[in-house]
DNA sequence: CGTGGCTCCTGGCGGC
DNA sequence: TGCCGCCAGGAGCCAC
């Protein structure tokens, strides 16, 4: 689930819920979550703070204590947060558990376990120590171009590498693909200078629409092709049915008629 | 640069 | 029903 645009409203969901209140105690679940820092450790830079403002990049969603460091939360496959008040309610698959003192929670959830959870004193750092590219939301015409247009391989794989660009995955790769006419094996390096202007707006367009639809419950437009991302599926537009292929190792939908691989 | 394979986990689904 | 293999919206590591 969480690329982009879901890491985005799990931000907005955390400010809405969980700002200045101070956190009694953390429930650490699933120890494997947390990278490079021991549980104690963890645990008291934790204790007795509160979260105070998020940032997001990428698919990488920071969150702001009261002691000047940033907690970072990755969501894996499979990751959310969920807020309840309910005392005595523990969430199925509550990995780790942030306890406020007016007795409300915020869990991370995470079936598989593929989240992971990281300290940093700055946001910077822990980008470049990740080597992130720059947010398919924020970057802009230029930049995109730079990154893409000499780009070897399978356009697919080049937007789903978060060192090139940070946020974009196997599904809404599909997503800007499909919309641009694009097959997803088909190199940049084949591809018109106006094309590259195009994917850069279609992509940004399908985040900003599945940002506001995700923050507000909705489901995605019919003309969207992730709708159609189940068995026998078709294109919204040519009524054919869609196709897979794996590209590293990704199962990826597009429209045979529609993106004419080149 | 680039690719493909394997790994970390758990649950749901289809096939036999 | 029971078991098995495969698949799943991420990403790091390694060999080539």
């Amino acid at each position: 689930m969480p690329e982009l645009p879901e890491v985005e409203s799990f931000g907005k969901y955390l400010v809405k819920t969980s700002l200045n209140k101070e956190i009694k105690k953390v429930k650490i679940e699933s120890p494997q979550l947390l990278q490079n820092i021991d549980i104690n450790v963890f645990n008291k830079k934790i204790k007795g703070k509160c979260f105070l403002n998020v940032k997001r990049h990428g698919k990488y969603l920071f969150v702001l204590l009261n002691n000047n460091s940033w907690l970072v939360l990755h969501f894996g496959m499979t990751g959310s947060l969920k807020f309840y008040k309910d005392n005595a309610k523990k969430l199925l698959y509550s990995r780790v558990i942030f306890d406020f003192d007016d007795g409300s929670h915020l869990a991370f959830i995470d079936p598989r376990k593929f989240g992971k959870i990281h300290f940093t004193q700055k946001i910077d750092d822990f980008i470049n120590y990740k080597k992130l590219g720059p947010d398919a939301f924020d970057i802009n015409l230029k930049t995109f171009k730079n990154l893409y247009s000499k780009r070897r391989g399978a356009s697919k794989t080049a937007l789903m590498n978060q060192n090139v660009m940070s946020g974009v995955g196997n599904i809404y790769s599909d997503e800007i693909l499909y919309h641009a006419h694009v097959h997803p094996k088909t190199s940049f390096l084949n591809l018109s200078d106006g094309k590259l202007n195009e994917i850069f707006k279609i992509m940004k367009n399908v985040l900003k629409i599945a940002i506001d639809r995700d923050l507000k419950g909705e489901n995605l437009p019919d003309s969207f092709i992730i709708p159609h991302r189940i068995k026998n599926g078709e294109c919204p537009e040519s009524k054919t049915k869609l196709k897979t292929i794996k590209i590293s190792g990704r199962t990826s939908y597009y429209c045979p008629v529609c993106q004419k691989e080149i």
